[in-house]
RNA sequence: GGCCCCUUGGUCAAGCGGUUAAGACACCACCCUUUCACGGUGGUAACAUGGGUUCGAUUCCCGUAGGGGUCACCA
């Protein structure tokens, strides 16, 4: 059996977005699973659509997310080059081949004269007209050097017909496929021809490529059968959504794999949670590795339909991968979100970092969750209430003096002691410490939700602020 | 519009002729608890629709509706 080789080939128009990261994930996967090749071409046929600095962003993305390549412009490799503008002079040589078989042919007529083409619904559709062109003519145009293309030429009767490993058997009738253009006016290949050959020359044996390829690919098929290849196994793979009517892309201005990156996105969550849309394993484990994707991949696993992206989701997953994380880890992937804190530098880091993990999802989530420290005035004393833990304003009132005092004897501040004080408050006053910790939790953090409990954050802020704290809410209180 | 494809809870999804129609996220309830969170337990919630085929359809076939893709000298 041969070896399975894969390619990802992307176009450097811009970001890499979750979609083609999905895309290159899968092709990555399932190479890897069955010990190949997986191959990263740059698709830059079209110089007008050329994004500077995109191909370092693709490279960077992939390093970045684990999905590593074994051949590449970057990295080299026995089917070079891997970027499609340095093989221009190969595509033509294999188009005057093509032409040779009679799979394609010149075509002189202006862009003008195409465009006049028009069915009543708005269709151009090339008429074949330079089909009939004679040997000598064509040679005699190319001479005087009139410009042309080459196209495809695709019978007007019967049907192509191949397997998709995901969709089935699919069929489309060549009168419903157009003479495409393979080769442009200025020697570059277009999309159409160039992935058939570098396919084909890169070996290539499993196309795996988005749904939008699905229609046109027993075009593709005319091609390797004109030259005699053979056709590659194809994966065509559902889109993902931004929602039910919109494909995650990048004119929408979202979905790129660096801005979920930006906005503290575990890494590893990202990739996880997109192998997951479009793809499920076996068995019920959804977190996992990208080893153990790569173990548990298959290609039976691949659905038909597409799938939204769901945000919630995929923090869930960012949450659970912090919580596994070891401190170390957490410290080197949070500081610089840390860093956004106004609490950051005027306070332990790792006691800040302890406060909050296990209580993020995502890394941006840091500063709002211990700006408290810093952030201390006026708030709504309806927050004493809460009768679960049966607090209340007016038990605020009478205890939080009670709770001053009582800090201000505890002689070693840290947060056993002051917990066992105000333990020890609630059994002298015979109420329950839930309700003595809320009340003195509201009054030194004037919130109702914070990393950490009442004696916890007391320690962080210090004897001095704790106490001035508490006599500004005493205050507040008794206004 | 033609052609190709898709359709199970709010979302991701198992299922591949006979099931109490999994699981996950979200949501709700309860428990635990130094609030919230975490954790634990339980719960609400789905086969787009109409015809067939069959002893029996979520599952197979056809139609309808809805959605996506594609019809470029873009990929």
């Amino acid at each position: 059996m041969t070896k399975v080789r894969t390619r990802f080939a992307p176009s450097p128009t811009g970001y890499l977005h979750i979609g083609g990261l999905r895309t290159a994930l899968y092709g990555f996967l399932f190479a890897k699973k069955h010990g190949g090749d997986f191959v990263l071409r740059i698709e830059d046929t079209d110089t007008t659509r050329y994004v500077e600095g995109s191909v370092e962003i693709i490279y960077e993305t992939m390093h970045d997310s684990g999905i590593v390549h074994d051949e590449g412009p970057d990295v080299g490799g026995d089917y070079g080059p891997y970027v499609q503008s340095e093989r221009k002079s190969l595509y033509l040589e294999y188009a005057k081949k093509l032409v040779e078989a009679g799979g394609a042919y010149y075509c002189f007529c202006t862009p003008e004269r195409v465009a006049s083409l028009k069915d009543e619904e708005g269709n151009v559709r090339y008429d074949k007209r330079c089909l009939s062109l004679s040997r000598e003519e064509i040679k005699a145009r190319i001479d005087a050097g009139e410009p042309y293309v080459i196209r495809q030429n695709v019978p007007l009767e019967g049907a192509g017909t191949y397997t998709d490993l995901v969709y089935g058997d699919i069929t489309v009738e060549y009168k419903d496929i157009e003479d495409g253009i393979l080769i442009k006016s200025d020697g570059m290949p277009t999309y159409n021809f160039a992935n058939v050959v570098d396919d084909h020359l890169m070996g290539i044996t499993h196309v795996i490529r988005g749904t939008e390829y699905l229609s046109s690919t027993p075009k593709y098929n005319l091609m390797y059968d004109a030259f005699g290849w053979e056709r590659p196994v194809y994966i065509h793979l559902p889109p993902i959504m931004k929602d039910a009517q919109h494909k995650l892309s990048k004119r929408n201005g979202d979905a790129s794999y660096a801005d979920f990156v930006e906005k503290g996105y575990v890494k590893e969550a990202i990739v996880n949670y997109i192998a997951l849309l479009g793809w499920s394993p076996k068995s019920n484990q959804e977190k996992m590795s990208l080893s153990e994707l790569i173990e548990n991949f298959s290609l039976e696993g691949i659905g038909r339909s597409p799938a939204i992206f769901d945000d919630v989701k995929c923090r869930w997953l960012s949450g659970e991968y912090i919580k596994a994380m070891s401190d170390e880890d957490f410290e080197a992937n949070a500081t610089p979100f840390l860093k956004n804190s106004k609490a950051y530098g005027k306070y332990d880091s790792k006691k800040l970092l302890s406060l909050v993990k296990g209580r993020i999802q995502i890394y941006s989530e840091i500063p709002e969750k211990i700006d408290f420290l810093e952030e201390f005035g006026e708030f709504d004393l309806a927050m004493f209430e809460n009768q679960k833990q049966k607090a209340s304003v007016q038990l605020a009132k009478d205890i939080l003096p009670r709770i001053l005092d009582k800090l201000n004897c505890v002689t070693e501040w840290n947060n056993s002691s002051l917990f066992n004080a105000l333990v020890e408050l609630s059994t002298e006053l015979e109420i329950k410490k839930q309700a003595v910790l809320w009340i003195a939790r509201i009054a030194i953090t004037a919130k109702e939700a914070t990393a950490g409990g009442a004696t916890e954050i007391a320690e962080l802020l210090g004897k001095e602020e704790t106490l001035k704290r508490l006599k500004f809410s005493m205050d507040l209180l008794y206004k």
